[in-house]
DNA sequence: GATCTAAAAGCAAATTATTTGCTTTAGCGT
DNA sequence: ACGCTAAAGCAAATAATTTGCTTTTAGATC
């Protein structure tokens, strides 16, 4: 029910979460998510099923959890030598993550666990905002033009998320880079 | 497991959903949405639960029909005479509407069931672009100037629901009127 | 370094939800 | 009215979840 914050590293805690969130990924790499339980997650991480049910509530939150760690990215936007490449090779790759089978599953569990823990949804926004900071940054650095971070969420982040959750057709990159024209409209 | 379509009207199945459905909705009204299981919805709807099991597969698929009715618009957007007004009105209601507690419960209801059953998303997107073709549809015949539809969702409704989903802030009656403006930009 | 403590894990019994095989019912076409 | 089929009911079997209690363990204190 509470996903606790700050669990000192080494700790048995630590080792239990760490053996669980191992043991989900291994097992929704296997099989279909509708089939992985928690007895299983439990068995294969060598736990007790009560632990997780004490220290997660349910699947969802602990789907959630692994999801957000998982969505955490694991170094800054690649410079390229321009805020418009930047941009464009940094959105390129996320909607391609995002859309792909687990993206769209992981995005799916932050969302569901929401009722419960909203903090989940807000860290990948955060994740993501990170991210455009960066660049935004490395454009101000350059002397380049370069909206705020909130018009990037808006005008490229929001409609890439928007068309994977919602529609059928998730966003190729003739569309990023239509998004991407948009927003950086003046090809210098 | 399969949400039948084409349910003929009057039929013992047509009842047993209708039941069902009102089941679920009496419930979440009274209830927190985590204590509301299949067995209860069963007994209040008068059915059996094993009937929900086959035809709902799990409570994630029941809640994502009833939400996916919910959200459908009852009436077209309403006509204020221009294309800025009507679009500025609908947008608010939109966005209050989604961004209240039921609205993002059924958002979320929606979005799980996907793994499943990817109609239900695209179902409400689907609302959502008929009420903004309706609203383009009368701008047209009044001569006006109107961006095309996916123009609008991207623009519009996808930094909306963004934010409703992934945000700790929602969008208030301002902020949908500054995406309004930068999506109608020339004042007349 | 031994001892105490509190938080978290294990265990097992009780409860509750889910699945399933089989039977019954109701609506539809003839 | 009669039969056929799809869906519903029923109940037993299985599986997941909750819960009270016991044990373990990491860290704090002496």
């Amino acid at each position: 029910m509470n996903i606790r914050e700050n669990i000192r590293p080494g700790g048995r805690s630590a080792r239990v979460q760490a053996s669980v969130h191992e043991a989900v990924r291994g097992l929704l790499s296997t099989m279909d998510r509708s089939d992985v339980t928690i007895p299983l997650i439990a068995a294969k991480a060598g736990v007790t099923p009560s632990t997780i049910y004490r220290r997660w509530g349910d699947l969802q939150e602990l789907l959630a959890d692994v999801a957000v760690e998982r969505l955490r990215p694991d170094a800054p936007p690649k410079d390229t030598g321009s805020a418009r490449t930047d941009l464009t090779q940094w959105a390129e790759q996320y909607a391609d993550e995002m859309a792909s089978g687990p993206g769209r599953a992981m995005i799916r569990d932050v969302l569901s666990s929401v009722a419960i823990d909203s903090r989940n949804a807000g860290k990948c926004c955060g994740y993501t905002r990170e991210q455009v900071q960066v660049i935004a940054e490395r454009a101000r650095d350059r002397g380049e033009d370069f909206p705020n971070v909130e018009t990037v969420i808006d005008k490229l982040v929001a409609p890439i998320m928007y068309r994977i959750l919602f529609d059928d057709v998730p966003p190729n990159s003739e569309k990023v880079l239509a998004l991407v024209e948009r927003l950086l409209p003046q090809q210098r």
